[in-house]
DNA sequence: CAGCATTGGACAGTGCAGCTATCCAGTCAA
DNA sequence: TTGACTGGATAGCTGCACTGTCCAATGCTG
């Protein structure tokens, strides 16, 4: 397959494919001669799996090189996550407020979560938490718990369902779950806010329709 | 309070304050001269949202516009909560693939919500699921109804929370607690997906540090 | 009342991310 | 042979979120 049929095999455009190499989110092709390279369905496939990533999990483009690199190396699971975890973080957690930091290390205490304190996702839920105080709106503690209990839950079952042991397979799995199901929960929970929000306060007057 | 001092009381650069006054995040100062502008404790607070807004949420700055302005008009709870749901939702969904928007309708109707056919939360778990299975990794279906089920019960505990009728103060109520958890939602579910990893396969070599 | 730093407002410029377009010589099928 | 197409390099574009510069008008300071 020539760049060409990756293109239109893929629907993502040759110079769109040819950044993608630059960048090293999909591997050469097999070079065939100076002017051509074979690429094969190894390589479809990663391109889907690139585009999934930035658009519905809606990393950068340089996070997407770093978690397919921890999918390609042979990095065991929980670190691959962590990977992962700091891909979705954004930024390497740029300041954390103090009592933030704080609130969430209690929080976490208090679910009986086992953590690194210095991982990215902890300084997200403290650089959250400190905004939402800091803007007038602080979460209800009693909220929260039942945030913490429907994550625990869902984070179980998530991870009791990866497959075997600490396989790239597993690896794999567990990674995209992670980041590709985000916007489902997301749109999930917006889904059941509007069916009972629309139970308790009515529907809107003209629904809520796109644009 | 001049616009210095308001800079200043927020730590958002001057600049950055006139430029979100020109694309109307922030109303205008009460002008007291051609050169005077008088700004209250009201901005200041305004501003430390418009902030949370788009750091903790995410939100592009014409997306914390819209949702500004409907917490300013007298907008219908329902109405307001598809405004903010379109706001995170992104783009205006671009393109909703055939079967992944089935799925999705398949998905709700089996939950038992009714939503706005036409959502742009619907359109965004369409998009959502069809880039998986395209991508090669379908979601299973008994993990999409434990997602369900978790998204039903934060959702219906959020709205039941919302205090009293369809006012303004609910409505903001509503708005923010569906923008701004969304970062602490999925911190939880990555710090949780960390515990039962740890506890499952074991921990990292060295922590799973941010950078 | 004089003078100068400061203000609001307009507008141009910056930096970054993610592409997109152009160019080029080498090649491979026709 | 020939000419469309390729991989590779490099430059340019677009959009976003600011940021910097300039200006006349002002209003506090003395």
């Amino acid at each position: 397959m020539l760049i060409s049929a990756l293109a239109a095999e893929s629907g993502v455009p040759v110079p769109t494919i040819k950044y993608y190499l630059r960048e090293g989110l999909l591997p050469p092709g097999r070079a065939t001669g100076t002017t051509r390279a074979e690429y094969s369905e190894e390589h479809v496939r990663r391109l889907r799996l690139v585009r999934a990533l930035a658009e519905v999990g809606g990393l950068p483009i340089a996070r997407v090189r770093d978690v397919l690199a921890c999918l390609d190396g042979a990095t065991p699971l929980t670190t691959a996550l962590g990977t992962a975890h700091d891909a979705l973080a954004g930024s390497p957690a740029p300041e954390a407020p103090a009592d933030g930091a704080e609130a969430a290390g209690a929080l976490v205490a208090d679910a009986g979560w086992r953590v690194d304190a210095g991982c990215s996702s902890l300084a997200q839920l403290g650089a959250a938490l400190a905004a939402l105080a800091g803007a007038g709106f602080p979460v209800d503690p009693a909220a929260l718990r039942r945030y913490v209990r429907a994550a625990d839950e869902v984070a179980r079952e998530e991870v009791d369902a990866v497959p075997g042991e600490d396989t790239a397979d597993a690896v794999e799995f567990a990674v995209l779950g992670t980041v590709l199901h985000e916007p489902v929960l997301l749109a999930l929970r917006r889904l059941a806010q509007q069916h009972h929000s629309t139970r308790r306060f009515g529907a809107p007057a003209r629904g809520e329709g796109g644009e």
